[in-house]
DNA sequence: CAGATATTTTAGTTATAACTAAATTGCTGC
DNA sequence: GCAGCAATTTAGTTATAACTAAAATATCTG
């Protein structure tokens, strides 16, 4: 099996590597991956998640009201080594880090405006 | 020197990707550059060029009326042998054509609709 | 200088990614 | 069943990337 696309545009985006980070070597549950990022919802984390799963880059198993994630690392090829470099290269530590801190000024107010709906009530 | 993030976000899109691949052995004219890839404005192609050389991928280099561009394979670091790696998979090369036609498929009207401003009659 | 050619730049548009807050779903234990 | 926690989903927002068409810039040629 060749190269996945997916794994480049999930590898271009810092916030996509931190996850995959966190659930390199072992399954993490989304709460745990929610807490250990910071400064972002839960709901965001939920959806990075599931692009991730979606792409083939993770995998899922449920446990009770818990759900781990894991890295699949045998689907993401060359791309995987690359990752695992870039983590064991200081400089690249720093980067990343001031990256993020950029994309936290990203995307913040989308305040409420009108009234929500309800879904069941029709 | 480390990994390059700019290099990450460069092969994440398969327009630069394209751009890299044609300029990765030997420099070539934006013109070139332009007619080699089909289906996109040159304005869009000399924006891409831009973008490329503004993070450290290429290098320009101008002759008469003409601006030859070329690779800059030593800043890319490991990301260069993966794009290496990808352009001699065959498997690849189907997936990249592919996305390459969907992208086609993207901003596309941008249909005028004010008049125009002149800069240098004020 | 006028015209042709090569490229860049600008202004405005569309599509999309990333996000938030709230609603919803699913499971557990009482 | 209902309260409570974990996680997902939804609807709407903001920021941004990629693009087009037109105008501007620069260089060469007669």
């Amino acid at each position: 099996m060749g190269l996945e696309t997916a794994a480049l545009a999930a590898i271009a985006s810092p916030r996509r590597r931190e996850i995959l980070r966190l659930v390199w070597r072992e399954e993490r549950a989304a709460g745990e991956i929610h807490r250990a990022m910071g400064d972002v919802t839960f709901g965001a984390v939920s959806q990075q998640l599931r692009a991730l799963c979606e792409s083939g880059l993770l995998e899922a198993r449920a446990d009770g009201r818990q759900r781990f994630y894991k890295a699949r690392r045998e689907a993401m090829g060359p791309v995987g080594e690359l990752l695992e470099r870039m983590w064991d290269d200081a400089l690249w530590q720093l980067k990343q880090r001031a990256e993020l801190a950029e994309r936290r000024r990203g995307p913040r107010a989308a305040r409420p405006r009108g009234s929500r709906r309800k879904k069941g009530t029709a």
